[in-house]
DNA sequence: GTCTAGGTTCGATCGTTCTCGTACCTCCCC
DNA sequence: GGGGAGGTACGAGAACGATCGAACCTAGAC
């Protein structure tokens, strides 16, 4: 196993929205989804986002965002790259992300 | 105390978003709010509902329900009767029960 | 080679949540 | 008065979630 887990994303349609809304009702987590909301389709390092939290407790909001299906993670060398599944969240979610981001405008 | 409990209301100003996210999480809550979306202006009586759960967890569940200001609860005679806070919830959080009731359609 | 920055894994703690059964209360009907 | 239906309170157990620190790995810069 590398430093860098293995980033295992579930299919759109096995989420469900208990998942999707147990992910959202995080603080920080939905901080970081609506970070993310700002700017859809652009790819951010990980790194540059600031949590007044641990970075294992990082790597753990990290893998609830990615199991919920909220987000896609990609391995770049040493680091992560983190996007919006914006697409699949359209599709599967219709509204559920445009709602969220303009309850905390 | 009464065999009723004090039914108190946070005022819909003092309820943050992750409380609603995480009471709208939970599938029986979720059913509960859904049903009540349906026929939003009408109250219902608790005892009404079909949920595969214990009395006591039932009594919890309206609790969170409550408290997270998503339903209102009024004491008839020995029973309780629900109702949604639609007009709260449509000025504290516009679109997002009919996104979640869109969603579950 | 060394150092650093970005991340993971593990183990643990602490609080919360869902769940239940039992006991109890209270209104209402017979 | 007795009984049943609707609900609460309490205590407990199991599961989960957020959090952390320490140890470790890796890629890249120097």
């Amino acid at each position: 196993m590398t430093a860098v887990a293995g980033l295992a994303h579930p299919d759109i349609d096995d989420v469900d929205l208990s998942t999707v809304l147990l992910a959202l009702a995080d603080p920080h987590r939905r901080q970081v989804v609506l970070e993310l909301a700002r700017d859809p389709k652009t790819e951010r390092q990980c790194a540059t986002f600031v949590l007044p939290i641990a970075k294992s407790t990082k790597t753990h909001h990290w893998r609830v965002l990615r199991e919920s299906g909220l987000v896609y993670q990609r391995a770049v060398g040493n680091g992560l790259y983190i996007r919006l599944r914006e697409d699949d969240l359209k599709r599967r979610f219709p509204g559920l992300l445009d709602t969220i981001a303009a309850l905390e405008a």
